[in-house]
DNA sequence: TTAATAATGATAATTATTATCATTAGGGAG
DNA sequence: CTCCCTAATGATAATAATTATCATTATTAA
């Protein structure tokens, strides 16, 4: 998906497209495959447009997440990353590096029949979110 | 293992098995297969020990968590929750519900061939993290 | 027993996130 | 185009979880 799909997505929704929320989505494509923090994403939106505040970031990312325009998730460093949600489709998951914290992606296939399993005991499965911890190539003592 | 074990396994590290330690150690083996966050470790600790402090259940809980006594996850909530180790060693995993928030464990050995993958692109893996998010048999609307 | 060190509890500080609230910006009705 | 209504914004206060500080207490080694 490119940029105007984002903005048509987020259109057609209950919302409206500001310029605040164009510059977040922005901040998010210009780091697809990225997955960055609040504040993080709060210093790249600065450089678009310096007198953006920290709540409406925190907000938008939130509204955006709720659209499934992006994903939210918690990658054990306590707070919460986020990322272009179309980059998750495939079912790929997360390494994430001990050493550097780098994390890099890994795609998957093989989950669907231990999700098969897990509906027969009665729990019906809407998401799931797999992480390896371990070195990356870099940072492996090889 | 049992009590004394994890007690002797303490007192074989660098650190020393107090009063406190023993509680909060107790603690976790009485709820064995529940994930409790610091607080409601607290809570417990209390009724043993009336005057433990909430900076001696975290600093306890790091500690035992840094010896592989506990395991220290990230279940989505926002806060770090603990289980003891041991629970973890066959591979499994959790599912969470989205409504209640209640967490079951899922039992698991498919993951071992995507492993493999992953340590052939040069990622040295240590540890890995796999949730399922849905609704428990409880809340499903079914 | 005493000196050195580690552990504890109270609490201050920090970090990430959420809530509040006065102000501003758009969008439709006239 | 102007007025009104509501949504959105930015500054900042409040909250929640966690970590750091520090004076006091307990434990260990000599």
């Amino acid at each position: 998906m490119q940029k105007k799909d984002y903005q048509a997505k987020l259109a057609a929704s209950q919302y409206k497209l500001t310029g605040q929320r164009a510059t977040v989505l922005e901040v998010m494509i210009n780091n697809r495959g990225k997955h960055l923090s609040a504040e993080e994403v709060l210093q790249q939106a600065r450089k678009l447009r310096p007198n953006i505040g920290i709540a409406t970031v925190y907000r938008t990312l939130e509204k955006l997440a709720s659209l499934e325009i992006l994903y939210k998730g918690m990658f054990d460093s306590g707070k919460y990353r986020y990322e272009l949600a179309d980059d998750r489709e495939h079912h790929h998951h997360h390494a994430v590096c001990v050493n550097c914290g780098s994390i890099t992606e890994i795609k998957d296939d093989l989950l669907c029949e231990l999700e098969k399993n897990i509906e027969k005991q009665g729990f019906r499965i809407v998401d799931h979110d797999l992480k390896f911890y371990g070195y990356c190539p870099k940072c492996s003592p090889s």
